[in-house]
RNA sequence: GCCCCCAUCGUCUAGAGGCCUAGGACAACACCCUUUCACGGUGUAGACAGCGAUUCGAAUUCGCUUGGGGGUACCA
């Protein structure tokens, strides 16, 4: 691999949204294409016309876009060695195959489903491991013929020689087969379109892609791919395989888990920047302690031969506090607008811009997910929901304390933060030496009267949002 | 069944023969800060799967066992 541009690939198939995993997977091109200079392609694997779908497609771009992995060449900006969606290049494929037969490097099989079947069926029941029979392996150009003409559309099979395989994985090291135990394998479909190994390999010859990296999935597709690169006499890539997420009971991380799409995260509150963040962290680790970084300090950082070659379990603790970090330190206007989707249920044009950014500037501590906002923020939009507060109203500290504060708040200046900072310091002093209550005491039961709640954000700040006239209107109701 | 991959605290990981009485982060717990919750700070607890071998010396090398994961399609 001398002096050859690098280039990498991202290849999904749009049978489902963009999984975390795949998000992972084109992370880590990503990363590798950044860190060396090279050139990262996203490529649509379409050939399963069933099973894909125009939606998820979209699902993919717009996920893979909100994480900020934008692609260099890809179905919609185009590129030099297009198109890049399968299905619209299903007129390649069989060139190539036919190319194969040609070279005796494959051959048509008449075989049904049904032969097939038989096949696995009798192997299983011997319990020797399956391998295609070869029946049609030296079939006579006549009997083709025949069968061709009874309508018979034939499949095409790579023949599978006896061969100890081994390449150097770019995470694992030296990895060896014995293709013996492969047997041949079928690389068009009898309706005309190519199988998943056939197309990635051609697709990856044409489109000059240098290195391979994608989920430990595909280690043992690895050989079947070698091998047509080999009967092709094209140049074999350099291939990566990462160990992949596992959901916490160690299974693969699905739907019954939770949010398994990117777009299912967002949705629940996470911020993309977070997500890839923690992602980047399952196999890798920074030079340095510090794990907060973002994509391009992590590029700058990044050795494909230093990525772990284990699984690793995804939990959701860590990520939901690198959630809260970016959330904490996010540009208050950028968070704002994020969080606005999330405050749909309330009326949220009786505010200000200025004060919605206010209103996010003090609820964002704490909060975990962008979702917590909707319950967190309840105050500001509606009036306190009492419930859990009724014995702290009740009670004789609340008793004494609000008709002074309400007395005592129609002097204040709003605008002043420090004035309402110290007079409601002057009022926990009045009640401490006067009533002998605790400071904390004073201020529950103004927090109560005020947000309905024992706890949440900074007290000044959240009668400063209120106003002086909503403040008085929720103290009367309650006096 | 067969083939392949993997194996350090609960989790993510650092560690590429002596620097390791194994370091960090999240979670847990304790304390401090504080008008609440939180944030932040300080500390505590917590791991080299097992067994052999190589070596003066092994978390680091090799083998076996065990465990987990993946593959075994005219699915990708």
């Amino acid at each position: 691999m001398s002096n050859e541009k690098i280039r990498v690939r991202i290849a999904p198939s749009p049978s489902g949204n963009l999984h975390v995993g795949t998000a992972r997977t084109a992370l880590f091109n990503y990363l590798f294409a950044k860190k060396m200079g090279g050139e990262y392609v996203l490529r649509i694997e379409d050939t399963d016309l069933d099973r894909s779908s125009e939606a998820f497609k979209q699902n993919i771009f717009d996920s893979l876009k909100a994480l900020g992995l934008n692609w260099d060449e890809g179905p919609d900006v185009g590129g030099e060695y297009g198109p890049y969606k399968q299905s619209e290049r299903f007129d390649i494929y069989p060139k190539f195959a036919q190319m194969l037969i040609d070279k005796g490097y494959a051959y048509e099989c008449f075989c049904s489903n049904e032969d097939l079947d038989k096949e696995h069926e009798i192997a299983e029941a011997n319990k020797v491991p399956y391998k295609y029979s070869r029946k049609c392996l030296n079939l006579t150009e006549e009997e083709r013929a025949k069968l061709k003409a009874q309508g018979i559309k034939p499949s095409i099979r790579f023949k599978v020689d006896y061969k100890e395989l081994v390449f150097n994985d770019l995470v694992k090291g030296e990895l060896k087969f014995d293709t013996s135990l492969i047997g041949d394998f079928a690389i068009m479909k009898s309706n005309g379109t190519p199988t998943y190994n056939f197309a990635v390999v051609i697709d990856d010859m044409l489109m000059k892609i240098s290195h391979v990296i994608r989920g430990e999935d595909h280690i043992s597709n690895t050989p079947k791919q070698i091998l047509i690169y080999e009967a092709l006499g094209a140049k074999v890539p350099e291939f990566g395989h990462l160990g992949m997420i596992l959901a916490p009971d160690r299974s693969k991380l699905s739907k019954r888990h939770g949010a398994t799409a990117v777009s299912d995260f967002i949705k629940q509150g996470y911020l993309t920047e977070a997500l890839l963040n923690f992602v980047a962290l399952l196999g890798w680790a920074p030079s340095d302690a510090q794990e907060i970084k973002n994509v391009d300090e992590i590029a700058a950082d990044f050795r494909i031969h230093e990525v772990s070659s284990s699984n690793s379990i995804f939990e959701y603790e860590k990520l939901n506090w690198m959630n809260g970090q970016y959330i904490k330190k996010m540009d208050i206007s950028k968070l704002t607008d994020l969080a606005l989707p999330f405050l749909s249920k309330y009326d949220t044009s009786k505010y200000s811009r200025e004060k919605l950014e206010k209103i996010i500037e003090v609820t964002r501590e704490p909060i975990t997910l962008l979702a917590d906002l909707e319950n967190d923020t309840q105050y500001f939009f509606e009036n306190p929901i009492y419930d859990e507060v009724k014995e702290i109203l009740e009670g004789e500290v609340a008793r004494a304390v609000l008709p002074k504060f309400l007395e005592e708040l129609k002097t204040w200046d709003f605008d002043n933060h420090e004035e309402i900072h110290d007079k409601l310091g002057d009022i926990r002093t009045f009640f401490k030496e006067n009533n002998g209550y605790k400071p904390k005491e004073t201020m529950w039961a103004i927090r109560s009267a005020l947000t309905g709640r024992t706890r949440g954000a900074d007290m000044v700040a959240t009668i400063q949002i209120l106003g002086k006239d909503e403040i008085i209107k929720r103290l009367e109701n309650l006096i």
